[in-house]
RNA sequence: GCGUUCAUAGCUCAGUUGGAUAGAGCAACAGCCUUCUAAGCUGUGGGUCGCAGGUUCGAAUCCUGCUGGACGCACCA
């Protein structure tokens, strides 16, 4: 908060008690104040409407008057603050002194370094945000994006704001489909083992449809599938012997890594930890060997498409803390079926077992009738160990919305849980019955919107890589056209903005609507664009340099002046609209954090470019003498300062030049 | 059928949690580069906030109904 703004909280705390003898705290008197929604309503403004709880009775317009009456005869108290109070109907409206909220402003900006608007909470959260998690027999689309760039963007604010962030990739490898996957991989002879070292995930997602296809013609294929996904998750379980108490034991002793690592394989690694390349006598091993041979061929997949996900996330600059897996959890959803089961909380149905959810009329499935895991039964268990690891005070699942109904059971489980502990009996399950119930009301579900519409022109999906060189194209053709750039792109500046371009389309609108995908969209650059936002921090970079040089030939500026800008200036009142828009920051961040919602600060760093883009078009600093520079160029990095902190939160590459 | 969610300018979206005159960007049209990067700026036109009720001083925002779309609803994730 600012000091007008804390001035007038002050102010109107003391006024109410004064007069009306109510006591009220800080917080109740910010919230009385409102930002106008046009300039020319002033600053701040108090609306009669609210004040109406706090002892002022009449009729709107009285109260305003009653109120201005209370402001006037202290203006002396705030004056050095405000130039003008006045009513307009049902409100009374502050004018800040412009000059000095511009000045304060920028002296904020410059003094707090890089930090500006950072928060510092008293007790900061530990935070679990799990994102992106792909499947990894289906390829990196433009879903996962949505989930990659919301999640890394909230840890970003999240971290921004004090917390402590853990980033967790909860890979899909795991589930009745590597049932089908190993298969189709053992029954087709025709296996192109180069392809699949190259394109791992294409060439899983190729055998993925190829058996579905062929599945449909012969359902025993799926039968087949189902067994040996069952003995993929029998062998998993029989290598991991110990049940959940044991696992929350080992970790309570800090055993925290996964237990995967040490799970039983064939040789996949050679012996210095690298993954051997599939041929047709490993293939064959792999096959004819039972639960090992699964479990082996099971990794195999999943390394490989691990690292061509890395891979992914390298270019975009997407980093976590931890990647888990769901087959860890498989392993011990069947304690947790035993323990709900035994407690009365699940019950069994038509060989399956499932929980009633209340409220929900669609019953939660944890296990199925063969007894394998299931996504829900991994998910209660994968909770467990992280709250048993990370000891959370909030676990934060990008997903899309199309999993609402899922994520509302888990949140629903973890509550039955808490609220039926007694039943659950303390023996063997000290540790599953404390981290279980400390859960309940942590978990929340931030979920997105589908992109609707996005294809090629041969109508298939669209791969990240292919998106993103789509656009790329598209700005290296532009920088062409303009010389700003030789063919060979050293910088890779084209890249950045074909980034820039793709990840800020999926940020810029709030993120439960659906998204309406069009190319000429994505691939125009102009106005609410994630190029508009490096375009704009670019040429301010290009300016500060030049003036830079201008200033240090003039000699020293009124530094320590209580004043920088005078209101005669001819750029005044632009220069209070930019200051003014960037002391809305700390509000921005705050609340984009508080929604889980980063297009807060999408909206709100294109008004702020857009404010600055203007004040550039309009004046001209070069040529001015150093007094009149010196403060610009304090604005103009602030500017700089606040969206480059915007662009980096939202994982939008900064550019020295464009 | 049940549940969740959405409907704002030709198109894509904002709208400060119920407040003052509903705003941007694209697209269209008219302008602005011998001057700090034209991926920029200025101006014009464009709205029954899906429809109908209700709640109150006040509704794009909350409630009900209707219409239309999206998603989900037991052994997939």
């Amino acid at each position: 908060m600012d000091i007008f703004k804390e001035s007038l909280v002050s102010f109107i705390k003391t006024a109410i008690k004064e007069k009306k003898n109510i006591d009220i705290t800080n917080e109740e008197s910010e919230k009385l104040i409102k930002n106008p929604p046009d300039v020319s309503f002033g600053d701040y403004s108090l609306a009669a409407y609210y004040m109406a709880g706090y002892g002022f009775k009449g009729k709107p317009e009285e109260i305003a008057e009653e109120i201005f009456n209370i402001f006037m005869p202290n203006l002396a108290r705030i004056e050095d603050l405000f130039d003008k109070i006045e009513i307009k109907g049902a409100y009374v409206n502050f004018f800040v002194n412009k000059a000095r909220f511009a000045s304060f402003v920028v002296r904020d900006v410059s003094g707090s370094g890089g930090d500006y608007g950072k928060g510092s909470p008293e007790k900061p959260l530990r935070v679990i945000i799990d994102f992106s998690s792909p499947n990894i027999a289906k390829p990196f689309g433009v879903g996962h994006l949505r989930s990659t760039v919301i999640g890394m963007s909230l840890s970003n604010i999240y971290k921004f704001c004090g917390h402590n962030v853990i980033k967790i990739n909860y890979l899909g490898d795991f589930g009745t489909q590597f049932g089908k996957l190993i298969t189709a991989f053992c029954r087709y002879d025709d296996i192109d083992f180069d392809e699949f070292e190259v394109n791992p995930v294409k060439s899983l997602y190729n055998l993925y449809v190829r058996i579905h296809k062929e599945a449909e013609e012969d359902p025993s294929i799926d039968d087949v599938a189902r067994d040996n996904f069952k003995e993929l998750e029998e062998g998993l379980v029989r290598g991991n012997a110990g049940g959940l108490e044991d696992r929350l034991g080992s970790i309570d002793g800090g055993q925290t890594e996964s237990v995967m690592g040490t799970a039983l394989d064939m040789g996949v690694m050679d012996n210095k930890g690298k993954q051997l390349r599939i041929t047709k006598e490993l293939k064959s091993r792999f096959c004819d060997s039972g639960p090992d041979g699964k479990i082996s061929l099971w990794k195999f997949f999943r390394n490989l498409s691990k690292k061509e996900f890395e891979g992914i996330y390298e270019k975009i600059d997407i980093k976590f803390d931890y990647y888990e897996g769901e087959a860890e959890s498989a392993v011990f959803s069947n304690d947790i079926k035993e323990i709900l089961l035994k407690s009365g909380i699940a019950e069994e149905s038509e060989g399956a077992v499932i929980i009633n959810i209340k409220g929900g009329k669609t019953p939660a499935l944890i296990a199925k009738s063969d007894g394998t895991s299931l996504y829900f039964s991994r998910d209660i268990v994968t909770a467990i160990f992280r709250m048993a690891k990370y000891n959370f005070d909030k676990m934060i699942y990008v997903v899309g919305s199309e999993q609402s109904l899922h994520f509302n059971q888990l949140c629903g489980v973890f509550d039955i849980i808490k609220e039926n502990l007694n039943k659950i009996s303390e023996k063997d399950n000290t540790r599953f019955k404390r981290y279980a119930s400390l859960i309940s009301g942590r978990l929340v579900h931030v979920k997105f919107g589908r992109i609707i519409g996005m294809s090629t022109r041969k109508g298939n999906l669209v791969f990240l890589e292919d998106y993103i060189k789509e656009a790329s194209l598209k700005a290296k053709e532009k920088l062409l056209l303009d010389n700003k750039i030789t063919e060979a792109d050293k910088d890779g500046t084209s890249l950045k903005v074909g980034i820039g371009a793709v990840i800020f389309n999926d940020l810029k609108t709030r993120r439960t609507t659906d998204v309406n995908f069009n190319w000429d969209n994505v691939l125009s650059f102009e106005g609410q664009t994630g190029p508009y936002l490096q375009y704009t921090v670019s040429r301010i970079n290009s300016l500060v340099s030049k003036l830079g040089v201008v200033d240090s030939e003039g000699g020293a500026a009124s530094d320590t002046a209580d004043f920088l800008f005078s209101k005669n200036d001819d750029d005044f009142n632009d220069i209070f609209l930019i200051t003014k828009q960037i002391s809305g920051f700390r509000d921005a961040v705050g609340s984009a954090m508080e929604l889980n919602e980063p297009s807060v600060l999408s909206s709100y760093a294109l008004e702020l470019a857009s404010l600055f883009n203007r004040y550039y078009q309009n004046y001209r600093l070069i040529g001015n003498d150093s007094d009149y520079i010196k403060p610009r160029l304090l604005m103009l990095s602030a500017v700089r300062t606040v969206l480059t902190r915007i662009l980096n939160l939202l994982c939008v590459p900064v550019l020295e030049r464009m």
